[in-house]
DNA sequence: CTCGCGTGCTAAAACGTACTAGCAGAGATC
DNA sequence: GATCTCTGCTAGTACGTTTTAGCACGCGAG
């Protein structure tokens, strides 16, 4: 079943040099090495015909490096996010030829350190962190011991190591700037409160976008009104929240979700209630969740830009890698900060108001 | 920021033993190679105060065998179903103290192809390969070259794969079923013509699951009817065919959706006709995609087990990598094929009728 | 006293690669 | 003819384990 892989000594002889040689030319390094042309293609000769291909494995015994990375997040619930994460980080890893080892710890502590461990033991090259639920947190011993880029987390003690963050306060501004413009003059906040220093449970995220859309009602001169705050971000609550907002009889123009599964609900309690979107109510939220296309009439919303953090996150993890851990007389400000933008998806529940 | 590994004959020189005692100590074989008590302590203890971990890559090296899987998918487009079997993957491959690395080929054979070479450069133990989008398909050569299970595919030529799937006939059966025994006969599919033979786009699975469908119908001396079959299973869709079929006029009692994007479709069509759900018409479907709990109603559906899925043909494959090559002697019926239930999850979306 | 045997351990090779140090030979120089 | 330099290559070691073969020692038996 399983056919013996080709070695360099075999290529070697086939060639009929040393390993050594052999071993030089397909590194590239021959030139610098003084190799013949013809001993040069006579190698690479009998590497084509044998189908040789590097153990790295072995490789990755000598040299230390395994071309290989770590991808660990707590993410369990919101799973998509977190699939499109790991996608977008095996893209830019593959892009550059590393493979990635994925890990998840369902918010476990322990098994964190287990995974980090198990990882470290097969010598990856470095780990991102990523997480979809707690913002901020304090960070495994592990992080210290090998290069570690940080995915939408902002580290609690340590402020050294490389993080990657959706623009959360933009976005915030993005969504409320769009509502403004379109004249929107009765704006309610759905599945937080007004105030940001309680902006919970989603801490900094929500935190963030928050202070983002409070600073453009504000500079507008609009009064904040929230429907109420939601431990949860799903759509019963947002159907809740809104459906008592109704029944309260208060004016309302437009209706800003902090998710898609929030507007879901808000979508129903509206429809419910016989509220035309966008005639009556408009309707704005985060995430671009793949329902939010399919919600009649079509949601407009931020997309939250999970593949895009993966990616980047897992190329600053790369670059860190390949520059070496001796470069560091600090070329980019250790500990730099990359914010990634929500781009706005344009859809049919916002309407012009008079 | 590096701090260097301990390494085996640390410990032995700590312990004052040679490292090949210490080695034999750590591995557990100390009983069989008479290595005194007292010797096996103090190894045990050095490691302990060293705080000592084997180097995986040096012992895959060594043995062949590095603990370590790949998960090679097709998926990038129905990203949930990707996501939850690779996180089922994961969690069984956990369990026995491997780690898996993750690639996607978006469907591209040439990107395969590279994916599992390099995963046999990084010396996988096996690999589990997985489909979301065609269900039929031809191998490519490296599955013959190391331990594969096949995940939601069902190989064109060779037959000697292990493959684990979801019971598609059955759950077509238990559909049918349940709409049949709480009294409906006026059953219209959605998604699918009435004949099995060109079920297509989904082919096998959707074939399967037609299948199971009409011989329950059959057996019910039910007719079968279809709103039409669709190339795209999205809501759009759904719609589409649920409007045409109300707009004809014929007698509706319940909609077969083939999955839950042209449950939602549905939905929103029946709610625009100003029908009840499932006052007027029932609606059953299959996949328990996320959204399908917060329709309004619940939407009653046959979850497509992914996690299960995940799971199970990675502990298959690591029953296959740890039996060994060796013990080929037909123990297990090389090529065994493994079904798993789709359960059902019984909402709001069924009515009793009379 | 010698032999044989059991006990407790170790030396050494192997896995496949990377890379340093240096060797052999040819030609050039004096 | 001896020395030097340059070219083109190779021997050998290291990476950190696992594992086999076998060594040294002491003790009991003959």
């Amino acid at each position: 079943m399983v056919r013996k892989r080709v070695t360099l000594s075999q290529v070697a002889q086939e060639a009929g040099v040393a390993a050594s040689t052999a071993s030089l030319v397909l590194a590239g390094r021959a030139d610098a090495l003084r190799i013949s042309v013809t001993a040069q293609e006579r190698v690479r000769e009998a590497a084509r015909r044998l189908g040789y291909r590097p153990n790295a494995v072995s490789a990755g015994l000598r040299t230390g490096s395994t071309r290989t990375l770590g991808f660990v997040s707590d993410s369990v619930a919101s799973s998509q996010l977190a699939g499109e994460m790991i996608r977008g980080s095996i893209e830019a890893a593959r892009a550059r030829g590393y493979m990635v080892f994925v890990g998840e710890t369902g918010g476990d502590a322990q098994l964190e350190r287990d995974l980090l461990d198990a990882m470290s033991d097969r010598q990856v090259d470095g780990v991102v962190l990523a997480t979809m639920l707690t913002h901020a947190r304090s960070l495994p011993d592990a992080a210290a011991r090998m290069p570690t880029v940080l995915l939408n987390i902002e580290p609690l003690g340590d402020d050294q190591l490389v993080r990657v963050l959706p623009d959360e306060f933009r976005a915030g501004q993005d969504a409320a700037r769009l509502l403004v413009e379109t004249g929107h003059r009765r704006i309610h906040l759905v599945g937080v409160g007004a105030d940001p220093a309680h902006a919970h449970p989603f801490a900094l995220a929500a935190e963030q976008r928050l202070r983002g859309v409070l600073s453009v009602l504000d500079d507008a001169g609009l009064a904040v009104s929230s429907a109420g705050s939601a431990a949860q971000w799903l759509p019963p609550e947002g159907f809740r929240l809104t459906s008592s907002l109704l029944a309260a009889r208060r004016p309302v123009d437009a209706l800003l979700c902090f998710n898609d599964r929030l507007a879901m609900g808000a979508y129903q309690a509206l429809q419910e209630a016989g509220l035309r979107i966008p005639d009556d109510v408009s309707v704005v939220s985060f995430d671009d969740t793949p329902f939010a296309r399919w919600l009649r009439p079509a949601l407009t919303t931020f997309a939250f830009p999970q593949r895009a953090l993966g990616r980047r996150a897992t190329d600053e993890l790369i670059d860190l890698v390949e520059r070496g851990p001796d470069s560091e007389p600090e070329s980019p400000p250790a500990g730099a900060r990359h914010l990634l933008p929500l781009p706005l998806r344009l859809r049919e529940s916002v309407a012009e108001r008079a």
